[in-house]
DNA sequence: GATATTTGACCTGT
DNA sequence: ACAGGTCAAATATC
């Protein structure tokens, strides 16, 4: 176990340096395009030692909080899909779904690694422990407060998230963002309270970014997360990683940066099920400047099943890199070395 | 002191 | 009137 979590650290560790390099220096596309490929074999062994060790040993490997009661046992957990149709019984408007069980984007272009302090933020973990006593507090104001205002319909973003693989699922769901959390609610048939984040943010940089985060009663395992506007306290909209989600775009134009994570540690790690592991290639998101690319390399992803759209930004599911990754290696170094470039020390911590 | 959560009260839309 | 979203005082932790 622990060198499938050392190769995970040596993942991150590589996504901080490619990180910091972005920003030194001007490096080529393929050196960046490289480093990203190190950075998902890096996950791709990770993966292979997880799945090797079955899915019990990832929820083993998290650690447990203090005060969280018996260890859950690990439990098969249906798809996400089936979780999203539960969830959203006959709605006969098929909005797009998002089937990424494992959904990570690592040492992307443009990428943004959270500093050290942010690494283990999780939303509701952080600040005191709780219990108030009897309240004595001073009576309500007399004057009623003014600009309360409902939020506005706009954009939202509907995102079912499983719970932490920490043994104890009453842990809210880590997007790699930090969260303030501003109210509870009990919500009518319910059997969770429905709880109300805004960004951390907020005050410094005015980040209107919120989120309400409810605990599905047909599966306590998952989360049901909404997402408010977008974190304008963040400039990049590409995420580093993402937590296993089924996602429901509630709008047309879905929030970029609604359901995507800066950061991510290990114990943060969520649990997957093993039908998920087994099912399906844990699927790494990464998302490449491919127009920035020289065409040869455009041609090799877009070869490789990889979406390339107008935009700048085209997201590589990985579970096609998964399948095609040995060629696409091949295909990738080839252009490298014919082009001249030097691959000294990219590939050197890998097999 | 700064920053976090808790939670009752308040506000708003239906 | 009701349910849901937000405010803000009280309180806890670092």
């Amino acid at each position: 176990m622990d060198d499938a979590l050392s190769q995970i650290s040596e993942a991150f560790r590589l996504a901080g340096e490619l990180t910091g390099e972005l920003r030194a220096t001007q490096k080529g596309p393929a050196y960046i395009a490289a480093r990203c490929h190190g950075i998902v074999h890096a996950y791709n062994r990770a993966i292979r030692m997880l799945e090797r060790y079955g899915m019990g040993g990832v929820a083993a490997a998290a650690p447990r909080r203090l005060d969280a009661g018996p260890l859950d046992t690990p439990r098969l957990r249906s798809t996400d899909e089936a979780v999203a149709s539960q969830f959203l019984g006959d709605t006969p408007t098929h909005l797009p779904h998002r089937q990424e069980p494992f959904h990570m984007a690592a040492g992307v272009l443009g990428a943004r690694v959270a500093p050290p302090h942010t690494m283990c933020a999780a939303a509701g973990t952080s600040g005191g422990p709780m219990r108030r006593l009897p309240s004595s507090r001073s009576p309500p104001p007399v004057q009623p407060r003014q600009g309360r205002r409902r939020r506005e319909s706009g954009q939202k973003e509907l995102v079912l998230v499983t719970a932490q693989g920490t043994g104890n699922t009453e842990l809210p769901p880590d997007d790699g963002y930090t969260w303030r959390k501003y109210g509870q609610k009990d919500i009518l048939g319910s059997r969770y309270p429905r709880s109300y984040y805004r960004c951390t943010h907020k005050n410094y940089y005015g980040c209107d970014a919120k989120k309400k985060v409810q605990r599905l009663d047909k599966d306590p395992f998952m989360y049901e997360v909404t997402y408010y506007g977008d974190h304008s306290c963040l400039t990049s909209t590409t995420p580093l990683l993402v937590l296993p989600t089924t996602s429901v775009t509630t709008s047309a134009a879905s929030s970029p940066n609604a359901m995507t994570g800066a950061n991510l540690s290990i114990k943060d790690l969520p649990m997957v099920s093993a039908e998920q592991m087994q099912s399906t290639t844990l699927s790494t998101s990464v998302d490449l400047r491919i127009s920035s690319m020289p065409p040869s390399f455009q041609g090799i992803l877009a070869g490789s099943g990889t979406r390339v759209g107008s935009n700048t930004n085209a997201r590589m599911n990985v579970s096609t890199i998964t399948k095609d990754m040995d060629y696409l290696t091949l295909d990738l170094m080839d252009v490298m070395f014919s082009s001249g470039y030097n691959m000294d020390g990219i590939f050197s911590s890998y097999d």
